[in-house]
DNA sequence: TACTTAATTTAGACTAATCTAAAAAATAAT
DNA sequence: ATTATTTTTTAGATTAGTCTAAATTAAGTA
């Protein structure tokens, strides 16, 4: 059993690791926790003992198996709690990350079940990101940066790489949002900026870091 | 700001002081949390420089007009996930306690008053419990002990002193609910125990200890 | 290879919450 | 009014999690 800051470590060294494919460093940890690395050098040792993630000194961490498991059930609460939020208690995309932060958190397998059965099965939580089913299985989707996509081609916006309010809000004043289509109209050399249509809409200026954070399908036309 | 530990101090003794009335010993505090008196002697030292509860020593606690504001804050969240869990998760009365337990810690006052919107602003929780308005408001219903209604009269079950799953289901085993019309047939002398009857059902036995925690609502017929 | 810098770990200290054992105060009983 | 008993508080330790400062290891550079 872990705890709430153990469980948040976890799911930290897991998104880091990409999945658990990456070894993660001491210091990337530290800054994604915004803790010290002193801090995260305890911690680590107690989860390689816990068996949650394998640790040998200086050289970073891997996540287990028993990790991964544990790390897609907290991803799974978060997600669904998400899901809840925005499909029914009416909130926006980007007001419901720091509430589900602390829902991800409750322990009851019945209670997540429940909630899962009462939203439908979602597949996808309100920023794109897949929503693990009660196995832990989780498909990732076929989906690029914006920015990489290439100039005159088109896309659906699928998902986002940033679920703090000040980015979504961002999106919601450039009229972006989860299924838009979204043509690259072109894309400047110089600082990866690109001008884009949202819907047919006007032409719109996106940045390198914007373009980077939103996830897209490319259209095939 | 209350931690999680110091909010479930604050409630308990919210709840043993009867709402703010009664002083409250370190004893009967510990005994309910299950922790020991010296424990106790630190947590409501700190309570009292938090200005919840007043504090003199030796002398025991009384809860100040702030601490009866936050000990009703959390109750009202405890009681709203209550009715959520019963009415949209299909929990039965005797499973949701412990799962309120912990959402009652969620701190985002724009969720509860969402949910508390979602369901309607429901008056009552699963064991008839009031919940208190958004403004901390709670009113009281006119309900007397099962025990104490006189044999050949007739109550409706209005609520529950126990929420524990071992009662609740003794409750459901016996054909209890809230609603229920209930007639006291008789009551035995020497232990208290009663004879009834629920919905015109055939006669049951109720010993004292349970008659103490059903509450109803006598009819005058 | 030797030196410099960056990353990581350890040492020691702190807060929150808890416990056991012992001291002090308040009640109850002779 | 003295004891005896119960209640409450204090003293000292422990665990989880965090921090700063210092020591150690690894990596980068000349
Ligand atoms: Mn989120
Ligand atoms: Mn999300
Ligand atoms: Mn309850
Ligand atoms: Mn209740």
């Amino acid at each position: 059993m872990l705890s709430l800051v153990e469980e948040n470590y976890l799911k930290t060294i897991y998104h880091l690791s990409d999945g658990g494919g990456q070894q993660v460093s001491t210091n990337a940890i530290a800054d994604a926790i915004k803790t010290k690395p002193a801090s995260v050098s305890d911690m680590i040792r107690k989860l390689d003992r816990k068996g949650v993630i394998s640790y040998t000194k200086y050289q970073g961490v891997n996540v287990t198996s028993e990790g991964i498991s544990a790390a897609l059930k907290v991803i799974r609460k978060h997600r669904l709690w998400e899901v809840f939020l925005v499909q029914h208690l009416k909130f926006n995309w980007d007001e419901v990350h720091e509430v589900a932060e602390q829902l991800e958190h409750i322990k009851s397998p019945l209670l997540i079940e429940r909630l899962d059965e009462f939203l439908g099965h979602p597949k996808v939580d309100p920023h794109g990101d897949p929503i693990p089913d009660s196995q832990g299985v989780i498909k990732a989707r076929p989906q690029i940066k914006l920015g990489d996509l290439s100039p005159k081609s088109e896309g659906l916006i699928m998902a986002v790489n940033d679920s703090g309010s000040s980015f979504l809000q961002h999106l919601d004043k450039i009229g972006a949002y989860l299924g838009a289509r979204i043509l690259v109209v072109d894309k400047e050399e110089f600082d990866s900026s690109l001008r884009v249509k949202i819907d047919d809409g006007e032409i719109l200026f996106i940045s390198k870091e914007v373009a980077s954070n939103i996830l897209v399908e490319e259209l095939t036309s």
